[in-house]
DNA sequence: GTCTATACACAGATAGAC
DNA sequence: GTCTATCTGTGTATAGAC
């Protein structure tokens, strides 16, 4: 067997997992280096910078979310109440499955009032996440009633997250989603 | 007039406006210090170390919600519909009067999961916040029932923010609370 | 492609003059 | 009580050997 390379999409799967853990600030080059077994220069060698590996991270946990999760939303051939269920199921799992809780929230509360650099692709993220919910909630409700309706289950989830984080109690996030499938269903 | 001693309560003060803006881990004794016109030899003078600061901004901030925001829901010459009219007035004001949305959450999402130094001081903020509305709420609902309601209305408040800070628009938060105070007025 | 070594800036924190 | 100077560690990032 050859020399086995490092690819540029390990690191950043293996980089996800540290900035969830530690966050972006508290995470160094060196902790990323060092959850791959690298040093600090290999590191440098694939990436040019922090900021640049965090780009990626997002945007590659941004489209596993898409295939992975909001995906179910535009599976016609199941019922809706199928669709939001497993949705329910496939987001608490992606929320809870690792310490962090959301990604994305822990980045917009930590560097959003601090620097623009990451605006554009978390709110991307949140975009496509509200048109999954807006797409299956369309059977019930007119277009703009269910993107209205999609942000508000949104803004529950990540209070929830919030509060699930502050208490280290994953029930939280459980019963704010049994309580949405409850009301939509 | 003598020479004006700085005081440990408007170093405090000052810091939470810091810490706010620029998160714990990104704001530096430096930061901290200038603040005041000070100089970080100074700055150590009056506290031992940044933990400290920020231990202290966080209750600071603390009292001021309690006897500013939370105080109101204990007012029983007031009608529950003033009460609740008051608090939703002063929350949205507390939330948006400078940026960084909600010290409280920021501190989670940032430090929760890094360390537990700051558990016990957020926790006490969400307590007295879900107390109070609890009290509030038992006009209509059983004590149980009405932490419960409060533990949601929590939930989407800061879910809210998080949305909040995501878009740069305050009125995602002033939406959100009339659609409360609509719920449950 | 991976390493060691290193440059340079800034962090938290302390010592001591005034 | 405030300052300057400094210690020590760590951060991002680069250079160059293998």
């Amino acid at each position: 067997m050859p020399l086995q390379k490092v690819t540029r999409e390990e690191i950043v799967k293996s980089s996800i997992s540290v900035f969830r853990r530690k966050g972006y600030y508290r995470t160094s080059m060196a902790n990323l280096a060092e959850e791959m077994d690298l040093t600090k220069g290999t590191f440098y060698h694939h990436f040019e910078s922090k900021e640049d590996v965090m780009k990626e991270a997002l945007k590659m946990s941004c489209g596993w979310f898409e295939r992975r999760v909001f995906s179910v939303a535009y599976q016609d051939e199941l019922s809706q109440e199928n669709r939001l269920e497993s949705m329910i199921q496939l987001t608490y799992k992606a929320f809870t499955a690792e310490e962090g809780g959301c990604f994305f929230a822990n980045t917009i509360l930590e560097t959003s009032h601090v620097e623009d650099t990451f605006l554009h692709i978390l709110r991307n993220f949140f975009k496509k996440w509200e048109d999954a919910l807006a797409y299956m909630l369309m059977v019930t409700y007119s277009e703009s009633k269910a993107h209205e309706v999609a942000k508000q289950i949104i803004a529950e989830i990540e209070g929830s997250i919030v509060l699930m984080q502050l208490h280290q109690d994953k029930t939280i996030l459980q019963n704010a989603l049994q309580r949405l499938k409850k009301r939509l269903g």
